[in-house]
Parts: C-alpha cells; sequence; structure tokens
DNA sequence: CATGGCTATGTAACTGGTTACATGCATCAT
DNA sequence: ATGATGCATGTAACCAGTTACATAGCCATG
C-alpha cells in the first residue's frame, strides 16, 4: 500500500524541500512572486502544484493578524427583511475581500451575546449586529475585543456603536400619516413581539403617538403570514368595526390581506391596509401593497462598506440615517370612497 | 498621556507575566482548568478579566489544525428555498459547535469556483455546495485540499460528492401527475434559467418526459415574482388557449397567480395552477397554491449534520434522498369541473 | 584590483498559542 | 530516613507561516 494513507496536508517546509529552496523563498513566491528569480519561482510553483500546497489559513492569520472575516448577529434569515439585507452585505463584502458568518439570534439578546463570543472565538475582525437592544454581556465583549461593530435596521445618532439604518419611528409615522390623511378613524395595528425587538417597539410607540386622535387597537402576533392571519381574524371578531389595518412588517399584511380576502373583506373597499417593509413581493399582493419601503439592500450595501472601512483603515464610521418613504399601491384608499365595513 | 493608546491585544506571556506563571499554566486555566490549584486559577482568571485577554483565533487553529468553520456555496439568499436551507444548516450547525460563512454564486460555476477558493483561504473545514453541476475548477480545488463537501437540493447517489436532497425529477414527475390526473391538456410550463441550474434543468427534463402526452409550452423567465407575472403574461397572450400552468418553483407561481388574477383569470377554474416548493406563504395565496413539497429545512438539518460528522469523524456519509410529496390545495382543480379558459 | 551596488537567496527569529516532558515538593508507606 | 506516588507548575519544542537581516555572487566603476 502507498504511504500516502494519512499523509498530511503537505507545508511550507515540505514544498521548500522538494523545491531545494529556502522557506523564505517558498514565501517569495507566493506574496512577492516578482522579486524571485523566473527559473525559480516557476520551479517552486510547479512543487506546490504537484504537492497540492494550499498555505494554512491559520498560520497566515496569526501572522498577519488579519482573518478577513466577519460576522453578522441577525434575529433570522426567513424574513425576507433580514435575507435581502444579508445577501446585499455578503455581496458588498466580496469586493472588499471578506468573507461573512452568519449568526442567527431569534431576536434573543441571551443568544446574541453568546453567539458574539463565537463570532470572537473564530476570529472575526468585525460584526454586524441588529438594532439597539442588546445584552451588558455583548458590551463587554465589545469592549474587552475592541472588535469594531455597528448596527443595522435601526437609526440613532447617539447610540454607542455607529448605526447604519433607517428611522423605525419615522417609517411608522409615515404610514400612519397616510393612514389619517386618508381619513381613517378606527385603526387595527398589527406588530409582532415586542420583547427584545428594538425596530417594532419604535414602530409601535410611533404609532400610538401619531393615532393619540384616532381610535386604535393593537395585536400582537410573530412576524410572519401567518401571524398576520392571526392577527386579522382577532381583529375582526374583536374590533366593533374597522376603517384600517396598520401592518408593522409586511409578511403580517401577507397574512392579513389572506384572511381579509377569505372572510369576504374588501381591500381597500372595506377596509384599507397599510404596512412597512416593501418586499419585493409587496409589489404582487391583491391588491398590491401601500407599504413604507425599507431600503434593506442599500442599508445592507452601507453597513458593508462602513464596517470594511472601519476594519481595513481603522476608521470609525459615523451614523448613516436612510430614507424611508411611501409606495401608495391600493390597498389602501380613502374613507370618503370606501362602503365601510363592520364586523357585526 | 496614558501609553494604552496603541497598545495591542495582550498575549498568553502578558498574561503569564502579570500573573507570575508560566505560559503553560495559563493555557492550563484556559483548556484544562480542572488540573490547575484553585488559588492559582482565580489570580490567573483575575488578570485575564482585567487584562482583557481573549485567546487568538489563528494561534488556536494552527495548532489545534481546526477551526470551526464551515462554508456554504448557495446561488442566493434572497429566494426563501435557499434562505430557508441557510437558516436550517445554520441553527443546526450550531450544536455541532460549528460557524457557517455564507458564499453566494449566482448560479455561475466560474464564480462559485473563486468562491470555493477563498472559504479554503480562510480555513473552512468543509463546505455545501448547491447542486451537482460545477466547474473543473471546483473539482481540482477539492481533490487539491482534501475538504469534505456535501451536495444539497439535488439527489445523486452515484456523485463523486455524498449529495443530501430531493429527486428533482420526481418531484416535476409529481407534479406533472397531478395535472393528468385532473385531466389537463394544454399546459404552459413556466421555470427559471437552465444555465448552471441543474435543479431546473431536472425538472423540466422530467416534465417533458411525463407531459409528452400532452400538448405543452415551456416559458423561461427569472426565478422570481416578477419572473412568474411575465411568464404567466406571455403564456397568456402566446397560447391559444390553457388548461392549466405549472411552475418550477413556488415564486413564479405568486406572480403566475397574480399577473392571472390582474388579467381577470380565475384560478383553478379557469386555469389550474400547480407549482413546486411549498414555501411557509404558498398556504396564504389566492388561493392557496397546490404544490410539490421541498423539505428544505429538513435538508438543511440533515445535510448540516452529515458534513459536521464527516470533518468531526472523518466518516464521509452517504447520500441522502428526502421525500417530496404533492400539497393538494386550491389552485388546481379536475378538468372536468372548468370552464376552460380560452386565451382568445 | 578594490569597492560599491544590485539581485537572489538563505538563516533564524518571530507570531501566539499547545503540550510532552521535566522538575519541585508534599505526603505517605515502608 | 527513604523511596514511591501524585500534584502543581515550569521549560522548551512545536505548529506553519512571515520577514528582518545576513550573505553570496555578479557586474560596473574608479
Amino acid at each position: 500500500m502507498h504511504r500516502e494513507t494519512k499523509k498530511k496536508r503537505p507545508n511550507l517546509r515540505d514544498v521548500s524541500r522538494a523545491a531545494e529552496v529556502s522557506v523564505a523563498t517558498v514565501s517569495r513566491v507566493l506574496n512577492t512572486p516578482e522579486v524571485v528569480n523566473k527559473d525559480t519561482r516557476s520551479r517552486v510553483e510547479a512543487v506546490i502544484e504537484e504537492l497540492g500546497f494550499v498555505r494554512s489559513a491559520a498560520a497566515f492569520a496569526i501572522n498577519s493578524g488579519r482573518t478577513r472575516l466577519l460576522g453578522a448577529l441577525i434575529p433570522n434569515l426567513e424574513s425576507d427583511i433580514f435575507s435581502l439585507t444579508v445577501s446585499s452585505i455578503e455581496q458588498t463584502l466580496v469586493e472588499y475581500g471578506f468573507s461573512l458568518i452568519v449568526a442567527t439570534t431569534d431576536d434573543d439578546p441571551d443568544k446574541e451575546a453568546r453567539k458574539a463570543k463565537e463570532l470572537v472565538d473564530v476570529g472575526v475582525e468585525g460584526f454586524f449586529v441588529t438594532g439597539v437592544d442588546h445584552s451588558d454581556a455583548l458590551y463587554d465583549l465589545l469592549r474587552r475585543v475592541q472588535v469594531p461593530a455597528v448596527a443595522i435596521s435601526y437609526f440613532d445618532q447617539d447610540y454607542r456603536l455607529p448605526t447604519v439604518g433607517y428611522d423605525n419611528r419615522l417609517a411608522a409615522t409615515q404610514a400612519c400619516a397616510h393612514l389619517i390623511e386618508l381619513g381613517h378613524q378606527r385603526i387595527a395595528v398589527v406588530h409582532g413581539p415586542l420583547t427584545g425587538n428594538d425596530r417594532t417597539k419604535a414602530r409601535v410607540d410611533a404609532t400610538r403617538d401619531a393615532l393619540s386622535a384616532q381610535s386604535c387597537e393593537f395585536f400582537e402576533e410573530p412576524i410572519s403570514v401567518e401571524g398576520g392571519v392571526a392577527a386579522a381574524r382577532r381583529a375582526l371578531a374583536q374590533s366593533g368595526s374597522l376603517d384600517a389595518i396598520l401592518c408593522m412588517a409586511d409578511p403580517m399584511a401577507f397574512g392579513v390581506l389572506h384572511e381579509l380576502h377569505r372572510c369576504g373583506v374588501s381591500v381597500p373597499k372595506d377596509v384599507s391596509v397599510v404596512s412597512i417593509h416593501n418586499l419585493p413581493a409587496s409589489e404582487f399582493t391583491h391588491p398590491p401593497l401601500t407599504t413604507v419601503h425599507l431600503p434593506a439592500r442599500q442599508m445592507g450595501k452601507r453597513a458593508a462598506e462602513c464596517l470594511a472601512r472601519w476594519v481595513e483603515h481603522d476608521e470609525r464610521p459615523s451614523a448613516i440615517c436612510l430614507d424611508t418613504y411611501l409606495v401608495q399601491r391600493s390597498s389602501a384608499t380613502s374613507i370618503d370612497s370606501v362602503t365601510n365595513f363592520d364586523a357585526n
């Protein structure tokens, strides 16, 4: 039997021995080939090819102090809003030569802190966190390891970490303003869990403020199509009558539209629906969804650029607030033009 | 000014000096604390805390040969089918103590090979690839670095890499069988790009075979809701008349349903729609989508388990084929019960 | 012919950990 | 008192690279 069995990967010394040069020369062929004599270089390259040598990432990292690894701590990948963001981050990072580790947190600060620790343990040079509500353990870690981190999906000029995101309060306010402008008075507000989710909290708070002159009821369900269905069911059952439903996230709006349709409630004739996110699919619902656009892709790109530059050139970025704006489609109309829907 | 400025992260020797013990003792406190004297241990731990020491991932990796990093090469993160899979992989990997690097390929084999090289360069111990169509460069890399890799979203017992997936031909065949059983004769097949996408290719091939007795036309558009809209528009315009539309991916079906609705074509009364994927949202379309279930989450879990075990215990897994099955909802009915729709 | 400069290459120290092996010391049985 | 045993700790080699510095050979110049 060949002694190939169990043979470990060849290292620099193996190559230098086989090519009859010093390790330094092999290293030069790898890093600064132009300073090596042409013949020597090609000989070394041949040996590298023959032996199937690949430089150890760890050894490289230990010397350069660079791993070219960034981490992203996000609540989950199943919501389009996050997969869109992560996708954009990853694509942008390629240009900067970084790879991206994704870690999901389920909006649980403790889980987030644990995963952050793991990311540091595998050597990330920086990371993305979602929002501004985090455990002390995370802040401790950040302080100790001095690893750059930017917070996304949120904007707060004064936050301890640079934020790259949008103003969640404003987004909700824009949705509310539209509803008010259309004359809606009795509004059901459908939103996801408030615990551990500062984006939702900010939107709900802003909504409460903006709709103080209206009569509104709040329905909490998981952020998903199914959650939207459940919320709509409850809203229809509980509310005496309803002008409009405001959703804090598009997936919930999809569920709301579905359930409304199933119950024979016409949108926007009987009830207007307005939401926040503007996912790619929101253009194609029945009816097409009026929703506040959150620039997820752009945010991913900008955040990636910020973090990459921070890690690379040690220049801490300042907070970035991206614009959100209402996209009017046909799920909401003026109260004057609608036959008011009465659940009873 | 304090000399803290510019001070690099403390290392093992710094800690050992400050705690007045040897490096070995500090290392033991980190790795096998139980063998260290209680007083010594707490003294060292105090110093570690005080100095904010964190062990270098690279140095750890160089000694252990372990990076605890796996990579996933996937076409994109924006399709729910992939974000679902990746999400499941990531969640499962946590249990095995691995972190996941995601790299998107856009179904481009060259891009895939480049990214695979990058993954190896940052030190992954194994990776996931999508499907079984890859560039020679990727196979070369695999051969050279001897890094475990499993192929997902596809099943092929005889493929050079272990596959963990489903039978794409069968999934399409199941969808076709349903359409045939319902008596449909004139079928528009809506699918994504065939180049670089072996999953789509397999499904389209199987469809061609299964529907050989029917009259069918093929419409290629990007795999997205918008692509579905475009395909439906073309199908409606070109086909003399149409019994059913078969979509090779749910997002396209969403677009098809939308466009059909917009054009006043009733589903399933005028046209039946059947698809493949069964995404979470497919239950909540109008009408709810009849579609072949692809077990994306389960696949992610199984694939992650396979790769983790392979890397950990050096036991190469064998191929796994997960079941696909038709989920009947209400977007498709028997031809007998429908008023045939004529596009003219 | 000595000196200087240039190019190509080698030697060995260094990165930051882990760990085999050695050592020191206390305890205990003989 | 003596050797065995065991615990706690230290020394130094080692992992796989990078790189500062040294050196050797060559050619040109004075």
